[in-house]
RNA sequence: GGAACCGUGGUGUAGUUGGUUAACACGCCGGCCUGUCAAGCCGGAGAUCGCGGGUUCGAGUCCCGUCGGUUCCGCCA
């Protein structure tokens, strides 16, 4: 007779009673009363039970039943009856049928499995990782997986109707300066030469807008070989897409329906829009951070200005050497926080980079630790500028601009988790825009890419890129959700004297520029449209859609945080003869 | 590269100021059981407490080192 299966578990309801159906699924869970044997046959639709009975079955076939375990793969037929009066069970999509089986055959028999499959429990990480394949059978990936899948399925559907074709880049690549670093790939045909996986097909999207296709995606896997984090992996995929002859708003209204549609698919939660838009400027000095977390306030205020005159040291000496003084004010906060819980955020500051946190707790009289340094004026005047009222605590730091940015930024953070003032039922996205292209590294002592070399400068700003870089503006933007960066693109430089102009902006000699990316620029010579785009972590929206807080839970093969894969156990050693191929020689 | 936390039967945990035989639940094995769905009842097996060293009369417990996992900082154009 033949097994071949007729119905998925999941979809069997009352419609079928009556009919006969053969089912293929994994044991779930037994439950063997002796004169009748139930289990909750599984399969990737769902759960059903189906019944063993001495009545229908076999002396035979009932034997098998019995010796039936958890993760015995069998194939059952049998008919599909509606459960007797009372028996239903609601907990369960199938639950008020139940199939009663005539005929069955075990496919394969199963091993008791290290961790249970049926039930969530938190299992060491590194026994699921060893048995990924018994991990991917719970609920909880099988569904993270589904959502991945049909989150890539509109993806791609959305932009086959907008136009984008679909093309493939290189994997073995060349290894280029500035950003992440690479994975390297050692040539066996050219001796001590190595190519290296992609960071992200950046140059290549560029060139195929060169090359006149105009519009361009991939969802592309992308490789950096740095150290991992709960959201990084050292391969992970991005929606990558290219635009010609475009301007940013066309791709940030474009992508806005594409992220929007997806959200509003898959999450349950309440999706503002439309999305919100905000320079990096504004969002550094309101939110001290360039990925802010809209869903709550605490926002930044300056009060430099108001204490310009001021006399005390701390702050005076910071004005003096061009730094800046700015609060929160901690809503209520004065009178709820223990002077325990304020010194943990004078703590907090101090971790962030700060050297201290002025506290002022407005009661009936303003009690701080600096009070007696300020005027009455001064005192009434920040209170003021933070709209502070009796029961709040205001917290201020002065220090170098980006220093107060940072630290002040994360301390919001931690007050809003630590406040629950993060609405966890809202997704709140915002478009952060004109980024400056250039930010100052101070351990290399130059100007670095703030995304990356190609991103195209502010039309007005281009005059500044010689004589004040930190002052350009780029045609780059980021969407940003609950504090999280999706992605991010820009507008690209399509001319080579202003790629030129770019690299010898990053400290690049020509000869070094022309050595690394002569292709590309020789490339603009031809006929090079505007362009521009974006990429967004696909791995990160998953995340954020199902909710889970490891990169892990939504790649079905991931790595450990020492960049480990456990299950096959790579990376690994390779024979002599590998490395007598590829020209490398192993120390020790 | 740095820091913190964790590591006890298959799984999840308990184990007091160092003290006899390492406890509990689930799972597993066997028996009973015809309406369960976290089935129930009875019985049983299963752990050199991640590994190595040290302190001590005595270490799961204290100390040092190491390995593994996780999280964070640095890093991530």
């Amino acid at each position: 007779m033949s097994w071949k299966r007729t119905h998925p578990c999941g979809v069997l309801n009352g419609d079928l009673v009556g009919h006969k159906v053969t089912l293929n699924g994994w044991v779930n869970r037994r439950r063997d009363h002796g004169g009748v044997v139930f289990i909750d046959l599984r399969d990737r639709s769902g759960l059903v039970q189906i019944v063993f009975s001495p009545e229908v079955l076999t002396a035979e076939q009932y034997t098998i039943a019995e010796g039936l375990r958890g993760e015995y793969v069998v194939a059952v037929t049998g008919k599909v009856q509606r459960r007797p009066e009372g028996q239903n069970n609601p907990g369960l999509a199938t639950g008020e049928i139940e199939v009663y089986i005539e005929s069955i055959s075990v496919l394969a028999e199963a091993k008791t499995p290290p961790f249970p499959i049926d039930k969530q429990v938190d299992v060491d990480e590194s026994v699921r990782l060893k048995y990924r394949y018994l991990d991917l059978r719970r609920k909880e990936l099988q569904q993270a997986l589904i959502i991945r899948h049909k989150v890539v399925h509109q993806v791609r559907n959305f932009l086959e109707t907008k136009g984008f074709l679909d093309i493939e880049t290189p994997i073995l690549t060349k290894s280029t300066p500035e950003g992440a670093r690479d994975y390297i790939v050692p040539s066996r045909i050219h001796s001590e030469q190595f190519y290296a996986l992609p960071q992200s097909p950046q140059i290549y999207k560029q060139l195929l807008m060169l090359a006149g296709f105009e519009r361009y995606y991939q969802i592309a896997r992308c490789f950096r070989d740095e150290d991992l984090r709960a959201d990084r992996q050292p391969e992970f995929t991005q929606i990558d897409l290219e635009m010609s002859f475009v301007e940013p708003d066309d791709v940030m209204e474009l992508m806005e329906e594409m992220v929007l549609a997806v959200f509003k698919e898959h999450s349950n939660k309440t999706v503002t829009e439309p999305i919100l838009r905000m320079t990096y400027q504004e969002a550094m000095s309101r939110y001290g951070s360039d990925r802010p977390d809209m869903r709550f306030g605490l926002e930044l205020v300056d009060l430099s200005d108001i204490l310009k005159a001021c006399t005390f040291k701390v702050f005076a000496s910071v004005l003096a050497d061009g730094g800046v003084i700015r609060g929160i004010n901690v809503k209520g906060c004065g009178t709820s926080f223990s002077r325990r819980e304020i010194d943990q955020l004078v703590e907090k500051v101090t971790e962030y980079g700060a050297k201290g946190l002025v506290w002022f707790n407005i009661g009936e009289t303003i009690k701080s630790p600096v009070a007696k340094f300020l005027s009455e004026e001064e005192l009434q005047s920040i209170v003021q500028t933070l709209e502070g009222e009796v029961g709040d605590l205001l917290v201020v730091v002065a220090d170098k601009q980006d220093v107060v940015c940072d630290a002040l930024g994360r301390l919001r953070l931690f007050l809003g988790e630590k406040l629950g003032l993060m609405d966890e039922r809202a997704l709140k996205f915002l478009w952060v825009t004109d980024w400056p292209l250039l930010l100052y590294d101070e351990d290399e002592g130059r100007y670095v890419a703030a995304h990356h070399p190609f991103t195209a400068p502010n039309d007005q700003d281009l005059g500044l890129l010689e004589t004040n870089p930190a002052q350009v503006r780029a045609k780059a933007y980021d969407l940003v959700l609950n504090g999280v960066e999706l992605g991010g693109g820009s507008i690209r430089i399509f001319e080579r004297s202003v790629q030129e102009s770019m690299f010898k902006a990053l400290g690049f000699t020509m000869e070094q520029a022309y050595e690394k990316f002569g292709f590309f620029l020789e490339a603009f010579d031809y006929g090079a449209p505007p362009h521009g785009g974006i990429a967004f972590g696909l791995d990160r929206i998953i995340m954020m859609l199902t909710g889970v807080k490891s990169i892990r839970d939504v790649i079905a093969f991931p790595k450990t945080a020492s960049a480990i894969d456990l299950m096959v156990n790579a990376p690994s050693e390779v024979s002599a003869k590998q490395l007598r191929e590829l020209h490398i020689q192993v120390k020790g």
